[in-house]
DNA sequence: GAAACAAAGCTAAACGTTTCGTTCACTTGG
DNA sequence: CCAAGTGAACGAAACGTTTAGCTTTGTTTC
């Protein structure tokens, strides 16, 4: 392998030129033309560890996912290094299989890794794990949390306003003429589960419905109540919950299902037990989109802007490797995209303070 | 950031003694215990720059894939991941999103970023590509590729028995008793999609049945005859060409889907229709276990073994990255699993010579 | 107690870059 | 014609490791 040094003696110029053709600094025309030729003819490559070891920027940044055997992380993923490889940024990519130990364990290798900036989406880290991870590493490597966040902890991220996306799916079964509409949420101790559960109480509050029976009981590990049923954001929790409801004395006319898998297990349930969804029962999914829409009759459905997501957490995080530290802690909120069988609300303005958030 | 030279000056030992000690070399006990104090007091971590510039090894791997946005790519990634990561090896991973130019780009982008190894998935890569990635690249970066292989390309390879898995699929739904039987594959120029078309023409060779109305025409751009349909590994293809068969005036009494997305999509379109698959007409899909087990009456699917493919894949790679170049090219073919609403298939003995392949 | 040997530690030279402080060779304006 | 200014190139030191080859120390054996 070629090295600086030689194309350094090809061209008869120094190793300092080199480096300073290869940083896009001033070198002559004529130079220039020589450098190209030796560069192509001995087949030179910049060693990335020696450049790293000598500017302490290795151009690479860490990314944290619960899972990437689900659509919605792999396309963060892909917005993500989609922003970040056009800046001549790689991405490491790892996911922690929802277990806790392996969470911290990447969240510490990665940033003893010398990358020079992290995307997380966590599960179980608590505040001190970030704190302390912050403290290890000595150059400070900029954390963005993705999708969820973690309560007490100052940090840039970037989120779902999940408060406002079932509000605005619950309110259009209200508009429907619906008055008992059940949830299944996912555990509750992951923010985005939590917020979806808030936004549904608070419309029904608004509209003046909903009374005692949604109380919930979060804390005792169960916040289920009759209209409320806690899944695990997986396939089986979504058909057993749908089914569940369906057994009541007394079952819900209209249903919100908060995540894809969910949704796919509570439209299989349906089907079996023969149920139109969206005619005999008001419905919206979440995030199963190409499947809604195509669906007979179609399903209204919420769409999460993943891609969208990684897209912006990538931004962010430029600005942070650049050492803009503006507006830190920065919580930007997309808003998620009704589809009714109608007609799809406008596609534009993703952006969304929450307003009502807690 | 302390380094080993503070490591060395606050034990008072050498910069070579707690190089020794970290990588595992003879110290003296009491050494040892000063060095581990120190280490942590001085909150030292190794700089993997420095090390990478030194041993020449990253101890890193690409990965590429042509998504991540599809469980099937995430589930082989985070066999892979968990494979690599146990050994201490991280894993770059991206995704081109089906484009050939940042297929190459991303492939180059790799070689020349140092890493000990690449893992591809490839789809539009011509052998030339290749050879000119592994021309390019000084020391030699094993490269293995998973899921599909590329014709007249000698490389290490782990796949599925694509063949027999459609062998085996339609074997079950001649056995049924059908005898029109339609198949909807991916686009042919993929190896998984062209094998699995093969096996469908054996496997109804082999049993003296589909004689002329299934010669297929490759190359022509279209392979379609009445009872092949060749779509494009999507919701919307399987939805659609499985509408396009019932609506023929023979319709097939059976049909087999070969891939997740393609099988969600026609199981969609036949609940429109009022089609009770596995009842009123036989079905095989691929891929999406959990649905044709929950649903009713639960469906035949054939499971591809994404995660082992990874595992397997990762453990070739190590094998190559220590030197051990034996039986280069290496083909492993695992099978893939039927499950079947009866029973499945034992899980076991996952290796498959494909004994029937062309 | 000397010879032989092994174990543990040390010195110093790399690895391939970047970058700081200089030098060199031109222009230009007065 | 000179001083000042400017753009391009250079020399050399550093970044934090690993490692070959050497020295010291300690133990065993006769």
């Amino acid at each position: 392998m070629s090295t600086i040094k030689d194309v350094a003696k090809y061209t008869g110029l120094s190793m300092a030129t080199i480096s300073k053709y290869l940083n896009g600094g001033n070198v002559l025309e004529k130079n220039r033309a020589g450098i190209s030729e030796a560069i192509n003819l001995l087949g030179y490559h910049v060693n990335r560890n020696a450049r790293s070891l000598k500017t302490n920027r290795t151009m690479t940044v860490g990314v944290v996912m619960p899972t990437l055997s689900i659509p919605f992380f792999g396309s963060v993923l892909s917005g993500l290094d989609k922003c970040l490889s056009a800046q001549g940024y790689t991405t490491f990519a790892c996911s922690y299989d929802f277990d806790k130990g392996i969470e911290l364990n990447k969240l510490r290798l990665l940033s003893n890794n010398n990358v020079d900036g992290i995307v997380l989406a966590p599960e179980s880290l608590t505040p001190a794990d970030l704190e302390g991870i912050r403290h290890a590493q000595g150059k400070d490597c900029p954390i963005i949390l993705v999708d969820r966040t973690i309560p007490e902890f100052l940090c840039d991220s970037v989120v779902i306003d999940n408060l406002n996306a079932t509000y605005g799916a619950v309110e259009q079964l209200i508009i429907a003429g619906h008055k008992r509409i059940g949830i299944i949420v996912g555990p509750l101790h992951i923010s985005t589960a939590y917020e979806r559960m808030i936004g549904y109480l608070r419309v029904q509050a608004d509209y003046g419905m909903a009374t005692d029976e949604t109380q919930i009981k979060v804390g005792n590990g169960s916040a289920d109540t009759e209209l409320i049923k806690v899944g695990n954001y997986d396939f089986e929790s979504g058909h057993r919950l749908f089914n569940l409801f369906m057994d009541m004395p007394n079952p819900p006319t209209a249903l919100c299902v908060t995540n894809y898998d969910m949704t796919l297990g509570a439209i299989t349930a349906a089907h079996e037990r023969g149920i139109a969804l969206g005619d005999d029962m008001g419905f919206v999914g979440f995030d199963a989109v190409d499947m809604c829409r195509i669906i007979s009759p179609p399903l209204a459905v919420m769409e999460q802007p993943a891609e969208l997501m990684g897209l912006r957490a990538g931004e962010l995080l430029l600005r942070r490797m650049s050492g803009d530290a503006e507006g830190f802690p920065h919580l930007l909120r997309l808003k998620s995209i009704l589809h009714t069988p109608i007609a799809d609300t406008a596609k534009h303005d993703l952006y969304a303070p929450q307003s009502a958030m807690i």
